[in-house]
RNA sequence: GGUCGCGUGGCCGAGUGGCUAGGCACAGGUCUGCAAAACCUCCUACAGCGGUUCGACUCCGCUCGCGACCUCCA
């Protein structure tokens, strides 16, 4: 069906990929813990698998994208003190942890939808699927590989790895675990220090609860995801997403689960995303050198010189490829700004340029350039989604597009069949594959022909060699956000910043 | 300490055993009443030291520097 190669965490290497089920691809991607406001470092994974998903539909798969809801476990909203959530105070005044994760799980969706991220096929939430992941852990310890003790149920993890590969995915070795992992609370249940939670018993004051064969406790932070990817993509399936910090120990405890729960191993390719660094060190909580999305959006953090559209962050985002680190700094964030924007209007002039007719391209060189840098633009996303470099080829055509209007290249310096492959390779993969779009809100007619009068009186004026009118004008609209353009065919076209 | 990864021109960043990615900035030019935009030109880098090779930025080794994971973490 296609020629994809993606990197394969598993294996670390490039592995061509095969649908486990032709034409169908069951895809799943670690979504976010609402238990805060997501920052720009959640950005990437989400973009990041926004193009998977929408490239292996490009691609003529049908594809089941799951991206789960994180909404249970040990939460504390941010800024507030733990004491909020001990059950003395009144109902009125205590957090209810479905307030807090409402709250948060929509300014998720509301950043994601700014991105233009595609929703999920299917948006499950550990909170939906308690059954299932009792369900799942019962099976565990029936099956000997987990043990209950004060309410709370630990994954036997020495147990397994006498059978199985423990620790491939993340490059760990047991022994070296059951040396160097630290002392944490609750230790002294396991068996042993790398086990971990299926199931936590809730002390009184833990406000998430349900009750359990086990008493009254929440689920181990693990078991969601291989509960919820099971039960819609089936015990096994193509691709696990999420990013690189994910690698230990949450994905190595899902395979674990799963491969006891199934008996065999739950997915063929797995994906991780590189880390938006800041001055050198990865953005996250611990760091505490995040940069929250509405920050991001408005400008409004010490750090940030201005706003930023997040298309730019987008865009800013899609020029790395995802395996690399991305720092952050205002310097790149502006450079991809001023990028996106000449890309973007080149795009909106090729879709308004009319091609003359002719078969025979007038510059046979050119057009076989243009040709190839189209057709490459399938081979570098097919190379594990290497959208810096579709990036670099839309950009390599944006000269040819302006030239074209601007008289600098000739109508016809390209065939027809040539200039319809290049409008329909930037509307397929600027538009559709990395799912860019317009900065500015769409113009009323309002303004438009507002605008209009101006440009005409500014016409007027300076046809009449007025131009002391005719720059008032247009410096007065600029300092408004409206740049003129006098085009070099004597129209005059604006931009909204 | 263990495991893994990275170090590219002023900045951001692709990538490759030989065929100057791309973006932003800078400089010069064309066009324009001026400007902006656009177009053209300029800017040839790959941490250091060895080795393999006809040839390495790309492979191997060492050194230095940085980071991630080992704990909640996208």
């Amino acid at each position: 069906m296609s020629d994809l190669h993606l990197h394969n965490s598993y294996t670390r290497q490039k592995e061509k990929f095969e649908a486990l089920v032709p034409g169908h691809v069951g895809l799943y991607v670690c979504g976010p813990t609402v238990s805060g406001e997501s920052h720009l470092g959640h950005a990437r994974p989400y973009i990041t698998f926004d193009i998977v998903y929408r490239y292996l539909r490009h691609l003529g798969y049908r594809v089941r994208y799951v991206r789960n809801i994180t909404d249970a476990g040990h939460f504390e909203e941010e800024g507030r003190e733990a004491e909020d959530k001990v059950s003395k105070k009144a109902q009125l005044e205590r957090m209810e942890p479905m307030e807090l994760v409402h709250k948060y799980t929509n300014l998720y969706h509301w950043g994601m939808h700014r991105f233009n991220c595609e929703e999920p096929s299917i948006e499950p939430t550990a909170t939906g699927h308690i059954i299932e992941q009792i369900n799942m852990i019962q099976d565990i310890i029936a099956k000997g590989y987990a043990y209950e003790v004060n309410g709370s149920v630990y994954f036997d993890v020495k147990k397994y790895a006498e059978t199985y590969p423990y620790g491939k995915l993340s490059g760990r070795v047991l022994d070296d675990l059951l040396e160097t992992t630290r002392d944490l609370e609750g230790q002294d249940e396991k068996r042993n220090k790398v086990d971990f939670a299926l199931w936590k018993n809730a002390p009184p004051e833990h406000i998430m609860r349900w009750t359990s064969p086990w008493g009254e406790g929440f689920p181990g932070w693990h078991i969601e995801c291989s509960a919820m990817s099971s039960k819609y993509l089936g015990e096994t399936f193509d691709i696990h997403g999420g990013g690189m910090d994910l690698l230990f120990p949450h994905h190595e405890s899902e395979i674990a689960q799963s491969t006891i729960a199934h008996g065999h191993a739950p997915v063929r390719y797995w994906m991780h995303n590189n880390m938006i660094t800041i001055n050198g060190k990865k953005m996250g909580k611990s760091y505490n050198n995040v940069i929250k999305l509405t920050e991001l959006f408005t400008g409004e953090h010490p750090m940030l010189e201005q706003a930023y559209h997040p298309m730019v962050v987008r865009f800013y985002i899609l020029q790395t490829h995802y395996r690399s680190t991305l720092d952050f700094s205002n310097e790149a964030l502006q450079a991809s700004e001023r990028a996106f924007r000449r890309l973007w209007e080149a795009y909106e002039v090729l879709q308004e340029l009319q091609h003359p007719g002719n078969t025979v391209p007038a510059d046979g060189e050119l057009d076989g350039q243009v040709r190839t840098w189209c057709h490459e633009c399938k081979e570098f996303m097919d190379d594990d989604f290497n959208t810096a470099k579709v990036i670099a080829n839309l950009f390599e055509m944006a000269p040819v597009i302006n030239g074209i209007k601007g008289g600098q290249v000739a109508a016809g310096a390209l065939s027809a069949d040539t200039f319809a492959l290049l409008q329909d390779t930037f509307k397929t993969y600027l538009v559709d594959i990395l799912g860019m779009q317009a900065m500015q809100e769409q113009q009323t007619d309002k303004l438009d022909k507002v605008l209009a009068l101006l440009i005409e009186m500014r016409k007027d004026a300076r046809t009449r060699k007025d131009f002391a009118t005719s720059d008032q004008i247009r410096n007065k609209l600029a300092e408004a956000g409206v740049l003129l353009k006098d085009e070099k065919d004597g129209t005059v076209s604006y931009t909204i910043e």
